[in-house]
RNA sequence: GGGUUGGUAGCUCAGUCGGUAGAGCAGCGGCCUUUUAAGCCGUUGGUCCCGGGUUCGAGUCCCGGCCAACCCA
């Protein structure tokens, strides 16, 4: 079987026991069973023909590294091995291996070559695959010599499957002793250095395949955060939800308060808009009547990068017919709680500085701090606050250091307030309540308090991540907030979302939240580009 | 949009007062069959981000630009 194998180019496993298969493919395949542009070209039809391909290899090796590699590829060629295999099945992750560790047990492992260690006649070299890193030995008598000189052709980078026996080293390491290799990636182009990793932010982003290579906790970060995803999704539908998907280009972009991006679609011969929110098309499916509904996906916002902000960012909401804000609040520790639990393992979470350092620890156990709105201005910027005339409030609000726009109106001076001067202090996790009734023009007033709406902002770490809120579902209510929010803008308004709720909408709770922002406080990222794998970039 | 810092070998970084471009690792050659940032000996490798300017001479000084990070708006 590996005669043919290795005639087709397919998986060439090089092993004591099959050099005359190495043998057979340096004589040149069958005719029939060439492949049409591979081994062909490089493999001699006598020996003379290979001989000359190594004289290659250390002529003209100091052209550059890639060239190196490059000739490094055409010796293996040369030598009958496909350095780029079509299948290698490995038998187990080298984790497992290590977890079922039994002295003499045989494995079968795949991945890439992180660093080697030659001794001359033997090599260590590491082999790391997702799940982590084995140490393979390998040994020229063991090998062959013919085998042995495909071995020395390998670079840090290269991929190849190994097998072998488990055994430890004398300095206590779980190793594989190899008995065969199959090259199955040869890399043209160096990886990043092991020791110092990969610094350089700029091609840590543009690159992320290198960042991932080079920096192990990069890695385990965006692991994490597939996790975290995979347990948002359990518990809601363990809570009946239904997750469904709705369009990302739409007429007209409702749903937030936001730029959009502009896109064109030429056979309909119209303008879309990249949604800047899931909201209003999630509303109509509660008037269908799917109950329980979310949806996590990308929403686009046309607006600068920071830190903090990415154009595309990711964003969960979930809407809960018979539900309101108090129901969702309810969602929102649970869920959040179930995936602390689940992928960090407790409630509380260190976030460090680049020294290691502890800056912050943030503590999710339940129940979370509730307040009100309008309590946590006061005691921020006085008893007095709602009571004082317009001027003096932006007086003061100045003062305290809160930036206010001169067009600013009363509602808007105290947002800013809040958000310059309270929100960067909810390090540990706040419901935030019964926010005024114009900075949420889709949520139900209060039934206590005609200024307020049933609301609430979920911070922490200093950042808003989740707002929610009992949905408004009066369809002649709605159109009146929506037309003073459009200011006069009638193509604005989203007829078809209004009409929806005029055929009724059941009560309901509805929730958003920001994935990235969720990430970043659970995994301890102080940026946003650290937990999306390729952040926005300005094209060099 | 403004400010600060940075861009030098594949990676991490030095580079003095303006005077032939440096180190460690990686690579290449040699020795080495239980090493692990292996070791020892030798050695290759540069659009100093780009474009102008000053100067006998610019990685270095000046001007403009590009990209990035951080801070501010």
């Amino acid at each position: 079987m590996k005669i043919s194998a290795l005639a087709r180019g397919f998986a060439t496993t090089v092993a004591p026991d099959r050099q005359a298969a190495v043998a057979a493919a340096q004589r040149g395949p069958s005719a029939d069973a060439r492949p049409p542009d591979t081994l062909s070209q490089n493999l001699g039809h006598s020996g003379v023909r290979v001989v000359s391909c190594a004289l290659l290899l250390t002529m003209e090796a100091t052209d550059s590294l890639i060239e190196q590699r490059k000739a490094k590829l055409a010796a293996m060629r040369a030598k009958g091995v496909n350095p780029f295999a079509n299948k290698f099945t490995p038998g187990e992750t080298c984790a497992a291996a290590r977890h079922d560790y039994a002295e003499g047990r045989r494995v079968e492992l795949a991945g890439r070559i992180t660093a080697h260690r030659d001794m001359g006649k033997s090599q260590f070299i590491d082999v790391q695959d997702q799940s982590g890193r084995m140490q393979v030995y390998a040994q020229k008598n063991v090998l062959g010599d013919a085998a042995w000189e495909i071995f020395k052709l390998l670079d840090l980078g290269d991929f190849i499957g190994v097998a072998g026996t488990l055994f430890t080293t004398k300095t206590g390491e779980i190793s594989v002793k190899c008995e065969s290799f199959t090259v199955l990636t040869k890399a043209l182009r160096p990886p990043p250095g092991q020791y110092y990793g990969l610094e350089d932010t700029e091609v840590r982003y543009r690159q992320r395949y290198l960042d991932l290579m080079a920096n192990n906790p990069v890695k385990q970060v965006f692991l994490a955060r597939s996790r975290i995803l995979h347990e948002m999704r359990q518990f809601l539908h363990s809570r009946g939800f239904v997750e469904v998907e709705t369009p990302m280009m739409q007429a007209i972009p409702g749903g937030a308060a936001a730029q959009p991006f502009v896109t064109f679609h030429n056979a309909l011969g119209c303008q879309f808009f990249l949604r800047i929110a899931l909201e209003l098309y999630l509303k109509r499916l509660l008037v269908g009547g799917i109950d329980r509904v979310f949806e996590i996906g990308r929403n686009f916002r046309n607006e600068g990068l920071s830190r903090r902000h990415n154009p595309e960012f990711t964003m969960l909401e979930a809407y809960q017919a018979y539900g309101d804000y108090e129901s969702m609040m309810e969602l929102t520790q649970s869920m959040i709680c179930h995936i602390a639990q689940r992928v960090l393992g407790g409630y509380k979470i260190e976030h460090k500085d680049a020294a290691g350092a502890v800056t912050k620890t943030i503590d999710l156990s339940p129940p979370w701090r509730r307040a009100r709105y309008k309590d946590m201005v006061r005691e921020k910027a006085g008893a007095d606050w709602f009571d004082i005339a317009s001027a003096e409030r932006r007086e003061r609000a100045a003062q305290l250091g809160a930036e206010i726009g001169k067009e600013y109106e009363d509602f808007e001076v105290t947002g800013a307030v809040f958000e310059k001067l309270i929100e960067p202090t909810l390090i540990q996790p706040t419901f935030v309540t019964h926010l005024p009734k114009e900075l949420v023009p889709l949520a139900k007033l209060s039934s206590d308090d005609p200024t307020v709406v049933e609301v609430f902002e979920c911070c922490i770490n200093g950042q808003e991540i989740a707002p929610a809120y009992t949905e408004q579902n009066n369809p002649i209510e709605q159109r009146e907030r929506l037309e003073h929010q459009a200011g006069g803008e009638q193509q604005k308004l989203d007829e078809d979302f209004l009409m929806a709720l005029e055929h009724g909408m059941p009560p309901a709770g509805g929730m958003g939240l920001g994935i990235d922002r969720l990430c970043m406080m659970l995994l301890g990222q102080e940026s946003i580009r650290d937990v999306i794998l390729f952040p926005q970039m300005k094209p060099k």
